[in-house]
Formats: structure tokens, C-alpha cells, sequence
DNA sequence: CATGAATGAGAATTCATTCAT
DNA sequence: AATGAATGAATTCTCATTCAT
């Protein structure tokens, strides 16, 4: 890489690390690109030549970070392989909830966005800088289970919904239960809805 | 009750409505206390009679739109009886998904905040006011199964944030399925939820 | 009295000493009206029934205040009766400056205001509410003293700036000496203002 | 200077001078922003680059004035020198009062402020700025005249402190007497008060 | 007399964005 | 590419004053 396009990525990570800093700190909105360039050690101008606006760093900012805890988590399961599918999942989960455990900021952060729309478009994006794809990983997942899920999707859907809304409350306030309290029950609740979703599985 | 206090109820009334107009249709940042105090004919001064900032009001909203969704469903339900405790829970389910399918803006506005946070303290401060009270009734439901559950208010928080979080994209972006795909998936899944949770149920 | 006039006269009090109150809590442009009235315990409205506005108020009260210090002073040498003219005068001043440094939030907000203009104001103003001119009392003392002076009124008047500007600085930051220190030579200089404007006295 | 420098030096001034001419015919209280900046030429962000808020460019503007008033007293002194520390003195306030007397408006807005703190700040600051140290001077003609005083800032203290609070009155209203009468005697006065001053003088 | 809800002009301040250097 | 001075629209919030009750 030349010099020059180094030289951009320094830049462009400085603002990115910045402006989460200054948006887990004080929000989004309270955060102005002058805030950011300053903490960047960067002009205002130079903001501008990296990012349309503040929502558009934000929306990177979550893709980057969303991505960066999926990819920790797949590779903690690439070290420690798991018997089958469902507790493949499950090691998934427990890590990405281990880790948003001990990094509360980073949770309080992205916890609201982990949901479908930015989750896609976060993995997506991030394919081409990182070349990691969790949707193909999960395909594969699927595949090597040798099972056959009456919607993966739409179960992964549901899972990654219910985890993330769950966790957000039950982390940062304690509500309604503890996270010790919490844990056992998604465990239990994302077996049913696996074990529900094998194509000959039953509901009665 | 006075005249003057009628008056001031009326006023009260003007900028909360003016405001959901304004925030489904271009957001709450978009938003100027100016906008809201226009759309509702009154002076800028007047909503600081009312309403700490824009932010007080928001939560007002949110608490006052989102009981009114849970008081027209148990009204619902009242009209129309169900055998057991997990068919109220599913029929309560269902009509606020009705509810929200049918008013998109409504949903666009609450759905984010579907969450247990708010949810109680929409309940709480709307208990006062209005009068009815879910927390309660729910108890009564659990009373009247003559069931036992595990931890019946996390149930009740794991079903309302998976809903909660699922319909949000459904209902908006049909994404990752329409919502005639998903209901009944989520209507299993909830029905697993409660059996799981029965003190003599068990997962295995 | 009649019980309404009182009752009228207690609300102009507690006007006074709540626009006091704030005024040398946070100074009289970080006042509002309302601030006022809400201290007295008031409607908002009812300050207009007593005063013109906050700087009204504000003249009034350092008026009142003003007065009050110098009634007090020239009570205290009425009890202490002194030898000579220029003794009366050191020990009025030395009583004022004893009665602000006692009480520097009184100083703080007056001693800007212990000029001229406002001095005689004050002393005209509650010379009908309170019945003392100090006017007055000063050209008795002279009377008394049988001295003649090339202009008393000019003498005072100097008096009265040099000790009102510099006790200021000197009570409330001890700049650039503390009040130990400028007494004493305040009071030569005094002296010596007085002796030069005896109409026997002269400069060479 | 670089051509940017320059540049912001004008708007700088534009600004103070601006803001001057707004505070001498309407008070500060009764200027905003707007009016600065409008008249300046400038738009209402810019004055933020500039200053901090209104008090701040005021007493940047009391520094200003003052130290250039006294800058000016001081070089009339070099170019007509006096006989003696006595008579060096007196020329210096003759000539301030001769400016201030000519200029009302910067009397107005200066003569309540000519006092020990912001007059010692203004000197202090502008030291830097413009490069005369007027403490400096002053200690200097002190000792030129091989005089020794008891207290020479206290001696300072007074006469400016006396010379500012009564000529505000006298010269602005012509109360209690006009500055013709009032003049010469505070001549005398001043004369007095050095001569009391002096380590071999005394009082009686 | 007293109240206090309502007003709306007006003030301070912020900040995304531009553009000349 | 990078800078940062300048802009001015936009926003929040205050508050003296009025007036119907």
C-alpha cells in the first residue's frame, strides 16, 4: 500500500475511534463534527473528506463494531468446536453476551442496533474490508449439521431479537432480572425455538 | 372542575397530539418546540408551562400511546374470553400486533421503545392516570390459570421483547419475512415459552 | 392602620427582601420577576401592583438599605456623643465601615451604589417613609460644630466617595491592602479633607 | 503576519469596535449579540471565534480604554516634564480628567470601572499587548523623585479611587458641584494626601 | 386586590457545511 | 489532501407584561 493510502486509513481510523469515544460519552446527538476532528487531532474540513455526515460515521461505527464481535466469536469457535448445531449456537451466543458483559459501553453502544436491518447491513459491509462473512459461516453451520430448519432465517431472526433486546435491559439496569438469572432461561427458550424449527420437529 | 383547569387539560392535549404528528412524520430531532407549539396553536412559551423540553414530552408519549395500545387489547380480551392463560397471553399478543400492523405510524413511533424500561414505567405512570393497571391484571391472569410459573415476570419481559423486536421490522420493512410469516412462528414459539416456564414442565 | 393597608405594606416587605435575597445571591440580571414573587410567596402578577419593574425594586431597595446603614450609624452616635465636628464625621464613617464589613453581602451589593445620585435619592426618598434626613442631621452638625466650611456639601460628597470606593475593593478582596491597614489612613486623610475645608484653613 | 493573521486581527477590532460604540449609546444590558456582529459586519457565529460572551469582549473593552487613556496621560507627562513627583502626579490626573471631560462617552463607560481591579487589570493585560507597564512608570517617578512614601500603592489606591468615583458625577451631571469648582479642590486634596504620604511628613 | 396562565419577542448559542488558502 | 475561519440558519429557552377570572 502506498504511502498516501496508509497514510488515509490512520486518518479515517482516528475519526472513527474518536467519534465512538465521544458517542458513547455523551450520545450521538450531544457529539459535533467539531467534537470528533478535535478528538481526531484532524481539522473540520478534513471530516468531510472521510464521511458524508454524523450519521453516516455512526452507522460505520456500528457496522464495524457489530462486526468485530461477531468475528471474535466465530473465532472462539473455531478453537473450540462444539458437537453439533444447536450448541454451536449457543457457544455463539454466550460468547457475544461475554463480551458485551465486560464491555458495557461498547453494549449500551450498539445493544439498540442489534437488530435485523443494521445487523444485515453491518455484516454485509464489512464483508469486503474485513472478508468475513457471517451469513456464509452460518450457511455453513446449517450445512454441516446435516439438519434442515424450517426457516433459518427467520430463526436466526427471531434469536438474534430476542437476545439482544434482552440482554440490553438485563445488563446495563439489572431489570427485571440479573444476568445470572437471565442466562439459563435464553439457553433454554433458544433450544426450544431451535429444536422447534428442525423440519421434523413438533410443537405437540 | 374549573374552567381553568379544563383549559389547561385541553392545552396539555393540543401539544401532545401535535407532537405525535410531528415526530411520526420527520422524527423527533427534526422536531422544533417551535413546530410543535405552531401545530398546536399556542405560543412557543406555552410548552414550557407544560413540558420540561422535548424529551419530557417524548417520554409522556410514549407512556401515554403505548397504555393505550395494553388498555384497548385487555378490553379486547374482557369482550371476548379465552379458556386458558396461554390463549389470553396469545390473544393479548395478537391484538396488539393488530393494533400496530394497523397503525404503522403509531408502531414506527413505539416500537423502538417496546421495551421493558419504558414498558413498566408507561404502565406505572399511566396506572395513576388512567386507571387501569396490566401489572396487576396480569398477576390476575396468572392467579386465575391456577398454573405456576417459574418467573412469571421474566416470561412476561422475554415475550414482550422478543415481539416487541420482531414485529418493528416486519410490520415496516416485511424484513426478513412478512408478517403473515411470521406470526405463526412466533405464536409456536411463545407457546413454548409458556409451557417451558410451568413449574412442572420441562425442557427434556 | 387599617388591616388592608398593613396587610399591603407586609407584601411590599416581603417583595423587598425576597428581590434582596436574590439579587445578592446571584445578581439582579440573573433575577427574574417571577424569581421574586415566587420567593414572597406571591403571584407573579401582585409585584406589578407594588413596583414599576426590577430596577424599581432595585432603587428602592438601596434606598432602604442605604438608609438603614446610616440611621443606624447616626443612632450609634447619638447614644455616644463625640467632642467635635471632625470626630462626629470619623466616628459616622467608622461605624458605617464597622456595620459593612460585618455584613459583606450588604456591602457587596450597595457599595457600587454608595455614590452621589443614589445616595441622595436614598436619603430623599425615605426621608418620608422613615422620617430621618440625613441632610439634615449633616448641616446640624455642622450648625453645632460653629465651624464654617468652604463647601460642606462638596466636602461630604468627597468623604463619601473616597470612603464608599475604597472599602469596596479593600472589605471584599482585601485589594490592595486589608482594611487593618487603609483605616488608619483613611482616617488621616479624612481629617485632612475636613481641616482644609475649614474656612480658617489653608493648603500652604 | 501571515495574510490570515492579519485578517482576524481586523475582525477582532471590528468587533471591539463595534461593541464599543453599541455599549456607550445603549448600555450593555440592552446589546446583543446581533447588534454586535450586524454592525461589525460580521455574522452572529463569528463573534464566538472571538470572544466567549458579551462580558468577555466588555472587559477586554474596559482594558483597552482604560490602558489607552493612561498610555496617553503618560506621554502628554514625557513631553512636558514636571518639576517634581508632586507635580507629575497632578499633570497626569489633570489630563486624564481633561480626556474623559472630552470624551463623555468613554467616560460613561469607563469611570465606573475605574477602579482597582479591572484598573490593575487592565494595566496588567495590556502590558503585554501594547508594552507600557504603567505600574512600572509609576514606580519609576517615585523614584526619580528620591522621595520615600509610606505606602506608595495605597497612596495610588486612593487618589484613584477618589479621582474616579467623583468625576463620574461631576463631569456626567454636574452633581453636586461642576468639574470648575470641583477641580481645585481636588487638587488640594491630592496635594494633601501625597504630602501626608511622604516619610517625613506628618499629619499634625 | 390578587392571581397565574398565556404570550411571543428576543436573547444566547450551536454547528453542519463551505471554500479560499 | 488538508486546513480552519467564516457563515447564518436554526434551536432552545427566558421572561416581562397582560388580562380574564
Amino acid at each position: 500500500m502506498a504511502r498516501v493510502e496508509e497514510n488515509k486509513l490512520v486518518k479515517r481510523s482516528a475519526l472513527l475511534e474518536a467519534a465512538f469515544a465521544l458517542f458513547v460519552e455523551r450520545g450521538i446527538i450531544r457529539t459535533s463534527i467539531a467534537d470528533i476532528t478535535k478528538k481526531a487531532g484532524l481539522a473540520k474540513g478534513t471530516f468531510y473528506l472521510y464521511f458524508k455526515d454524523k450519521y453516516d460515521i455512526s452507522n460505520k461505527l456500528i457496522a464495524r463494531k457489530t462486526a468485530d464481535i461477531f468475528n471474535q466469536s466465530v473465532e472462539a469457535l473455531r478453537k473450540c468446536p462444539q458437537d453439533c448445531f444447536e450448541d454451536e449456537m449457543i457457544f455463539l451466543i454466550d460468547d457475544v453476551i461475554r463480551q458485551l458483559n465486560h464491555d458495557k459501553i461498547l453494549l449500551n453502544f450498539i445493544s439498540k442496533n442489534l437488530e435485523w436491518g443494521i445487523f444485515k447491513n453491518a455484516i454485509m459491509e464489512q464483508t469486503e474490508e474485513i472478508g468475513l462473512d457471517v451469513m456464509d459461516y452460518y450457511q455453513d453451520m446449517i450445512a454441516r449439521s446435516g439438519k434442515r430448519f424450517r426457516d433459518p432465517e427467520l430463526m436466526l431472526f427471531m434469536i438474534v431479537e430476542l437476545v439482544g433486546s434482552t440482554i440490553h435491559n438485563v445488563i446495563l439496569f439489572k431489570e427485571p432480572v440479573t444476568l445470572e438469572v437471565l442466562k439459563p432461561e435464553l439457553v433454554r427458550t433458544i433450544r426450544l425455538i431451535i429444536r422447534d424449527q428442525e423440519m421434523d420437529g413438533s410443537i405437540d
